[in-house]
DNA sequence: TCAACAATCCCTGTTTTCGTGGATTTTTTT
DNA sequence: AAAAAAATCCACGAAAACAGGGATTGTTGA
């Protein structure tokens, strides 16, 4: 029996996997835990073959939490397992040690299977988060990180010599960055430049 | 026996609301759809007394889908459950007449009381959802009529000069709204007016 | 290696917004 | 009917953003 660790603060969803895991004859759930402090504790004393991660913690980034959990044991299976298919956040969640990521409206048999692969010492991407990885448009806007830190001041109401300072370079190239922010999400200027950016989730 | 049907397209979240929901013995769960169309494919020949409905579904808004099944029929009982307590999604979904407000990160027994609250004709709001709402309506930051058309209209980015065009008065006069919309909301400028009023809900 | 891109900086002039003051007339609310 | 709030209008100077160019370094990927 592969013995799994569930680490998500919602009890739904615990519950839901918890049923499904326990339904599949394959493996046993040997504990869940609501925060990323209970799932140090419970790896004090217990050792799961599989974690089940959820990014969104209450005390903690599941993203920082899968990294201190392979530093100590680089062994250590962990399944992603979040509602996000941002393609940033998966690259982190991989680079981060994980071994698999899914996503929590995946099929019951994708799980199963996920659970499989990872045991077996295999790497796992639902089929929704491989299909993010390959196109590279990162939702059709690709910024570059300058661009992102300007866009961001701006957004927080610094001016162009403000944000300058900030930055340690001159008021003009910033002026050239907003210039080419407001281009590239083709807005008529700053204001609807911020609409447009949250709505493209982009601050 | 209270006849719910859940609506949402995350198999895992589903079947732990199912067993939550069996366990308990005081509803059934008469189905589960994993889409808007699905759900009203599903109205048409059963008739649950409590729709569990998520807002992130993959063909159509949550929000979208209350209304127009409240529009069909008034007297049905909707229970929003979602990940998001955001202020602005909160206020719409019961604009839209939802008749509960939880969390997927509630305890059972909130949804249980939920459950049992909507069924004897009540609201109910998860206490974190109430909190969320109580918090931010002290500010008395209640925008007028004006204000907020002209709010959209800078967000749309046009001009003092253009917006007055459009609403037949002096540019003058949107100068001085959109002053006050800075003051209001505290904002440094226009980007920050827009990021600030997105995320209040108030675009 | 070499083209494409990112990041940097600059110019000139125009338009728009911001700050700080007002004031008057309609609507609402009490 | 009186008080409060909303909507309208204005002046003036300073600050900031916009338009539309151009140019030079690095970095990087094919």
């Amino acid at each position: 029996m592969i013995k799994i660790l569930i680490v998500d603060d919602h009890p739904v969803v615990a519950e839901g996997l918890r049923k499904l895991i326990q339904d599949s004859k394959i493996a046993e759930v040997i504990g869940v835990a609501g925060s990323g402090k209970a799932c140090m504790d419970f790896l004090k004393w217990e050792k799961p073959d599989i974690i089940f991660l959820d990014i969104n913690l209450p005390d903690a980034s599941g993203l920082d939490l899968c990294k201190t959990i392979k530093e100590k044991n680089p062994a250590q299976k962990i399944l992603a397992l979040t509602t996000f298919n941002e393609r940033s956040v998966v690259l982190k969640m991989m680079e981060n040690g994980a071994d698999g990521y899914i996503l929590k409206n995946s099929e019951s048999d994708e799980i199963l299977e996920a659970i499989k692969e990872i045991n077996a010492g295999n790497k796992f991407l639902a089929v929704e988060v491989e299909a993010i990885l390959k196109k590279k448009t990162d939702g059709g806007m690709i910024l570059t990180r300058r661009e992102k830190e300007v866009l961001n001041l701006i957004a927080d109401g610094l001016t162009n010599q403000e944000i300058a300072e900030k930055l340690f370079i001159s008021p003009l190239t910033v002026d050239s960055h907003r210039k080419n922010l407001i281009t590239k999400l083709s807005a008529r200027n700053t204001a609807s430049l911020i609409k447009l950016a949250v709505e493209k989730g982009l601050i």
